[in-house]
DNA sequence: TGTACATCAGTGAACGCGCGTTCACTGATGTAC
DNA sequence: TGTACATCAGTGAACGCGCGTTCACTGATGTAC
């Protein structure tokens, strides 16, 4: 065992990482983190200013991955022109059913300032690829973040994995087919965590 | 201050509320909520088997206020047919943002078995109204749940009341929209916490 | 190529902390006769 | 109406725990000349 690590910092990230996708968002801790490495827990402090700083850097982290996910599926998605943001939909649901510890953890935590790319971002330059108007994204976001959120938390269950398929897939049908009937005036003015954006 | 404090299990709730209002989801303990109460940390083992039980007393006491006010929203609301379901989504999210860190609460924690009534049931009634087939709640659940929980977790930000309030509207709309002009063939069987049932 | 030295990235002991829970107890209340 | 007694709802001290963070330190690395 070399005295210097040689990569500590990511090594930490992963180690909170694995800790918490095996015990829960509060079921690890800086010291846990820093012994599974085989380091003294005052180490990390040469990397991070304290256990928080370390829980933003891990959700960073863990965004851009999704961001990169997303943008992968929207890519390889076939079918009509609503596909693409299905195939979004269904990724982010899955993303998080799949790991949901650490969905908890990044939908608690969001970015500490911009993070490049942001799933936001995918999302937003799919809906402008449908022509729909600035402001769409947060109807949709919402949607989809919901039914994520209601399954990772247990509040909704589904049986099987296609079922929530096919829920992710509805939900994001009927609200893109919502948001091309409604009227567009008078959208509310919002901004994302990662952005300043003002939608007009 | 006499022996025996009378309310105790209410009284240890309400405790509980405050703390979470003033300091955050995990900024209280059973400790602090007794000392509060001006009762020994002990006294709370004779109503609660443990914190968590409180917990989940409380979770599940925030949800039949939440059921009530939003019943109380949808008998309220005047205008068109989905004006109903506007103010439900509305008050939800109203409700989250007034209360941010007992929302968090009560949307990691659900309900311990049934309560009476539900947020979820209220949603359910107005949704049949409009002649909605079963299923359909949780694609309007989604959608809300999901700005409301963007908004508490500061994911999502917007400039005011009243933008909020219209974003909730946007929201509903699109998916009530969305939901008349969608095919409703292979609805995906979903359960909801409260209930065991299965929509065909 | 070798050496002096600054800087970097670790160590390990110690700090004070508040926590949930248990235990044997006791004061207050309610009930049976 | 009074008394005996079971039950209920408190007390308070103690338990063991793991935590984040700090501190003075030291071993390893890299750079200037």
């Amino acid at each position: 065992m070399p005295y210097h690590h040689g990569d500590l910092r990511d090594a930490l990230l992963d180690a909170a990482e694995t800790l918490i996708r095996e015990q829960g968002v509060d079921g690890w801790s800086l010291r846990e983190a820093s012994a599974r490495v085989g380091v003294s827990p005052s180490a990390a402090y040469h990397h991070f200013k304290s256990r928080d700083a370390l829980v933003r850097a891990l959700s960073d982290r863990v965004l851009v991955r999704l961001a990169h996910r997303l943008a992968r599926a929207a890519g390889h998605a076939r079918g009509d022109s609503h596909q693409r943001v299905v195939a979004l939909g269904r990724t982010y649901v899955r993303w998080a059913l799949e790991d949901p510890a650490v969905a908890r953890l990044v939908f608690s935590v969001g970015s500490s300032g911009p993070v490049t790319p942001h799933p936001h971002e995918v999302l937003v330059a799919e809906l402008r690829r449908l022509g729909l108007p600035a402001g769409s994204d947060f109807v949709v976001w919402s949607a989809i973040h919901g039914l994520a959120t209601l399954l990772v938390d247990g509040l909704m269950r589904m049986e099987s994995h296609r079922a929530v398929d096919r829920q992710a897939e509805r939900v994001v049908r009927a609200v893109l087919s919502g948001l091309a009937v409604e009227e567009v005036d008078a959208w509310p003015a919002a901004r994302s965590t990662h952005t300043e954006r003002q939608p007009g």
